[in-house]
RNA sequence: GUCCCUAUCGUCUAGCCCGGCCUAGGACACCGGCCUUUCACGCCGGCGACGGGGGUUCGAAUCCCCCUGGGGACGCCA
């Protein structure tokens, strides 16, 4: 059996979509899993709407999910020699004609059969004509069997069947010249030997088409698996006004890369009851018998928690490295605060995201602590005074600043005031945090560093006074 | 309108191919409880689905047909 060759070819229109990196990352487990190969292709024949921003976006967001593609990226712009090659030579053998249509009336014959209810197809008026010479520009159309049936054994969906009367004369070059999209997929995948696929379902009405290019063109037909699309929650075709749909967007919303990769491929997949999967994991699990047939609804909520996973398990070094982008974000610096690091082992199990996590640092980090109003209210009371004094004057007097000999302090503190731990933690946390939630009370001081503890337990005498 | 795909809890799904083990399993969310120094984490429990109708069969979530619902396509976009 000869080696898998997949491929990913997006078009540089845009950002890298969720259901983009969906089926890149399909294709990418199947290459790694198999031994054969992943590659890259930028499917940029529609020259007026690619950008070079949008090829560095996707190179981007790759790498970020952490794919690595063998091959490419390839760029279907540089190939246009090929292409040309390969309409001339369907032309020659009669298997492709010129066809003088305008836009416009083609527009209008396409707006006329929709009304009347009918298959808005090509009508075939340029197709029988021989040897017209004219000065007038001209598409490309491929001469489509009008009858028969093509039939292709789907390896997501089974056998799928289309009659070829339902085909009509699809245009494989534009009047400026350039190919279309039907025409160089099927150049390039059969050009770079690619033998499975895996795109999405909305290419199903494609395949057909282009199956019967490749007989034309007498190269062998690729195995095809097409991929469901994802939805929003009100079952219509993922978009903006459902949420972020940019992969880049979740990292700057304080995802993990991992948490994305994992919920992107268990939607969809599944095996077993198994939720958690790391990359290597995924690639020697993933398997397309195991991709469901039908249409999947995103749902931000299972990815938060999913995301909450990893931040709670993830090395807090690294994870420290990213929060402090995030706080870096926000305008905070971290230089003089408590290492990144044993901030996010205080965090991680309280944040769903590093950018929640960041505005629960924030107050380790910035000189003025910013009060949350009701919690200032309810807990920095007058009557606390005397407390807040014995614990100031116990404090400044430890010289041993970590968490087990704090919590012995603050126990003799306790005892010496009379106080049930709670009532006096509570409003600790809001002298020193300026909110009402948080990490134990001495894990904050001992981020806070003894400086910081005692000047904010200053500030909250003053405040109660 | 035509064609194609699809159909198990609100959502992601297991089970379906090889009918009985399914009084349909897991996860997210939600609700309740426990733990507790706050907020979380964690743990325990609860709620909750085979779209409808016909067949086939001793027996159907599982096989067949129809209906309905949902999605997609019908571009000189990809």
């Amino acid at each position: 059996m000869s080696k898998l060759r997949v491929r990913f070819a997006p078009s540089p229109t845009g950002y890298l979509h969720i259901g983009g990196a969906r089926t890149a990352l399909f294709n990418y487990l199947l290459a790694r899993k198999e031994g054969g190969s992943f590659i890259l292709r930028i499917e940029d024949t529609d020259v007026a709407r690619s950008t070079q921003e949008s090829v560095d976006a996707i190179l981007q967001a790759m790498e970020w999910l952490g794919m690595q593609c063998d091959e490419g990226p390839v760029f279907q712009s540089a190939r246009f020699d090929l292409y040309r090659q390969k309409v001339r030579q369907l032309l020659d053998q009669g298997l492709a004609y010129r066809c003088y249509c305008t836009a416009e009336e083609l527009e209008a014959k396409r707006e006329q059969a929709l009304q009347e209810g009918r298959k808005p197809k090509y009508d075939g008026t340029c197709r029988a004509l021989q040897g017209t010479f004219s000065e007038r520009p001209f598409v490309v159309r491929f001469r489509a069997p009008g009858s028969g049936a093509t039939t292709f054994e789907d390896r997501i969906k089974g056998p799928i069947t289309f009659q070829n009367e339902e085909l009509d004369d699809l245009i494989i070059q534009r009047s400026d010249g350039t190919p279309t999209y039907n025409f160089v997929v099927v150049v390039d995948d059969a050009e770079m030997a690619i033998s499975l696929v895996v795109r999405g379902d909305d290419h199903i009405n494609n395949t057909p088409r282009q199956i019967l290019l490749y007989q034309a063109l007498g190269y062998p037909v690729p195995d095809f698996a097409h991929v469901p699309m994802i939805l929003g929650a009100d079952k219509s075709r993922l978009s903006k006004r459902h949420g972020a749909t940019s992969v880049m967007a979740y990292r700057d919303m304080g995802y993990l890369p991992e948490a994305l990769v994992n919920y992107l491929v268990r939607l969809g997949w599944s095996c077993g009851d198994q939720e958690i999967f790391s990359m290597q994991e995924l690639i020697e699990k993933f398997s397309l018998e195991a991709v469901g047939k039908s249409a999947s609804v995103f749902n931000p909520e299972k990815l938060l928690w999913l995301n909450a996973h990893y931040i709670k398990h993830g090395d807090s070094q690294r994870l420290g490295e990213l929060l402090t982008g995030h706080l870096v974000q926000k305008g905070i610096e971290v230089g003089d605060g408590p290492a990144p690091a044993a901030v996010v082992d205080a965090l991680k199990e309280r944040a769903k995201t590093l950018l929640e996590m960041a505005e629960q640092a924030a107050c380790y980090y910035r000189s003025e602590v910013v009060f949350d109003p009701d919690a200032a209210a309810k807990f920095l009371v007058p009557a606390l005074g005397s407390a807040f004094e014995t614990l100031l004057r116990r404090m400044e007097g430890e010289g041993d600043w970590q968490e087990s000999t704090l919590e012995r302090a603050f126990e003799e503190v306790l005892h010496q005031t009379g106080l049930k731990f709670g009532k006096l933690a509570q409003p600790v946390r809001v002298a020193l945090t300026g909110g009402s939630a948080g990490p134990g009370i001495c894990q904050i001081m001992v981020l806070l560093g003894k400086e910081r503890t005692l000047a904010r337990l200053r500030q909250a005498i003053g405040m109660l006074a």
